[in-house]
DNA sequence: GCGATTTGACCTCG
DNA sequence: CGAGGTCAAATCGC
C-alpha cells in the first residue's frame, strides 16, 4: 500500500498548496476504506476501489466446468432499448434471470467514457463499485479490472469503470482509470457533491497526440488520500481531441512528456506536472486526472466526448 | 446465508 | 481470429 501514498517533495508541496487554496479550512474528509482493503492477493492493487461497507472478501476463484452457452437464453438481443432496466437486472443478483436487455451490442458501445491516469488510485471516491471481471490485456504489465456501480442492481446505475495498473512496479504505482457511463444512481456519499474548481492550472505548449488533454480537479468531500493526482487524456468517440467544456479545463500534454513520465505524478519522477504545464484556467470539475507513463495512452483512447464525469478523486 | 471477489468461459467487435 | 468486455459458478469472510 506504500506505493500509494508516495510523494515527492514537491508534488507533496503542490497537493498542499491546492489543498489549501480548495480547503482553507481543517482538511476536509479522511479516507474511509482504508480500513477495508485487505485485497486479496490481486496482482493489481486497487486500494480505492473496495467498498465501504464490506470488508473484501476473497473470494475463491471458480472452479468450474464449460458454462452454459447464454445464446440459449434466448434474450440478448432484446431490448436494447433499455439498457438502465438491462443494468438493473445484471449483474449482482447471482440468481437473476439472464439479462434481459442488456445486450452484447449495447455492452460495446459505452456512451460515456472518460479516463484516468493515476498514480495512487483514491481510496474513495464517493461511490461503492462492485468489481465483476478482470483481464489480462495484452501488452499490459497487469490486468485490467472491470468495475460497476453497486447500484447497478438496485437503481440501475450505469456507471462502470475500468482500473488498470500501469506499472510503477519500483516506486509509485499508476493505474489508469477509465469511467464509463455516468452515475444514475445518487452516491452513497451524495453529500459529497462534485465541486467545480475554477483553478489555473500549468502545463507545457507543446501540442499532444489527439488522446491527451488534461484536467485537474479536486472533490474536497472525497479528499481523502494523500497522493497527487493530476492528468487526463481524453479523446471524442470519433478520435478527435475533445475539449469538451464539460471538464472545464484541459491541458495538453506533451507526448514526450507523456513517454518519459515527466507528468507522472508518483514519485519516481521528480517532475512536477504542474510543472510540465501551461497555464490554463477556467472551471474544472471531477473527476482529478491522472497523467503518469506513456503506456496508457495506447490503452485508453476512451471516448469521453460526453463525459459526464461522477467521480472524484482525491489527494 | 449474504454479499463480495475470483477467474475461466463466453460473447462481440474489429 | 484475436482482443477486450462480461458473465456467472465457485469460493470465501462475516
Amino acid at each position: 500500500m506504500e506505493a500509494y501514498c508516495v510523494m515527492v517533495g514537491r508534488e507533496r508541496e503542490l497537493v498542499a498548496e491546492l489543498c489549501h487554496l480548495l480547503f482553507p479550512s481543517p482538511s476536509p474528509t479522511t479516507p474511509r476504506s482504508h480500513a477495508t482493503s485487505t485485497l486479496a492477493g490481486d496482482q493489481c492493487l486497487e486500494p480505492g476501489l473496495t467498498t465501504t461497507t464490506t470488508t473484501v472478501s476473497g473470494g475463491g476463484g471458480r472452479r468450474r466446468g464449460k458454462r452454459v452457452h447464454r445464446d440459449s437464453d434466448n434474450v440478448k438481443l432484446l431490448q436494447a432499448d433499455d439498457d438502465q432496466e438491462a443494468l438493473v437486472a445484471d449483474h449482482g443478483d447471482a440468481n437473476a434471470k439472464p439479462l434481459p436487455d442488456f445486450t452484447k451490442k449495447s455492452k460495446r458501445k459505452q456512451p460515456k467514457t472518460t479516463s484516468t491516469m493515476l498514480t495512487t488510485v483514491p481510496d474513495f471516491d464517493g461511490y461503492q463499485w462492485r468489481k465483476y471481471g478482470q483481464k489480462q490485456i495484452e501488452g499490459a504489465m497487469y490486468p485490467r479490472s472491470y468495475y460497476r456501480c453497486t447500484n447497478s442492481t438496485n437503481q440501475g446505475c450505469l456507471a462502470k469503470k475500468t482500473v488498470q495498473r500501469n506499472g510503477g512496479g519500483g516506486g509509485a504505482a499508476r493505474y489508469t482509470v477509465a469511467y464509463i457511463s455516468e452515475h444514475t444512481c445518487k452516491s452513497m456519499e451524495s453529500s459529497l457533491a462534485p465541486v467545480i474548481l475554477d483553478t489555473t492550472v500549468r502545463t507545457n505548449s507543446h501540442h499532444h497526440p489527439p488522446a491527451a488533454t488534461a484536467a485537474v480537479a479536486q472533490s474536497p468531500a472525497t479528499s481523502s488520500s494523500s497522493d497527487m493526482i493530476m492528468t487526463s487524456s481524453t479523446t471524442s468517440s470519433s478520435g478527435e481531441t475533445s475539449w469538451s467544456g464539460q471538464h472545464g479545463a484541459y491541458i495538453a500534454a506533451d507526448e514526450d512528456c507523456w513517454d518519459t513520465n515527466k507528468y507522472t505524478c508518483g514519485s519516481d519522477g521528480g517532475n512536477s506536472c504542474a510543472e510540465e504545464m501551461e497555464l490554463l484556467s477556467g472551471p474544472i470539475r471531477s473527476p482529478v486526472h491522472i497523467a503518469a507513463d506513456g503506456n496508457w495512452m495506447d490503452d485508453l483512447l476512451l471516448d469521453i466526448s460526453n463525459a459526464n464525469i461522477s467521480h472524484f478523486f482525491s489527494f
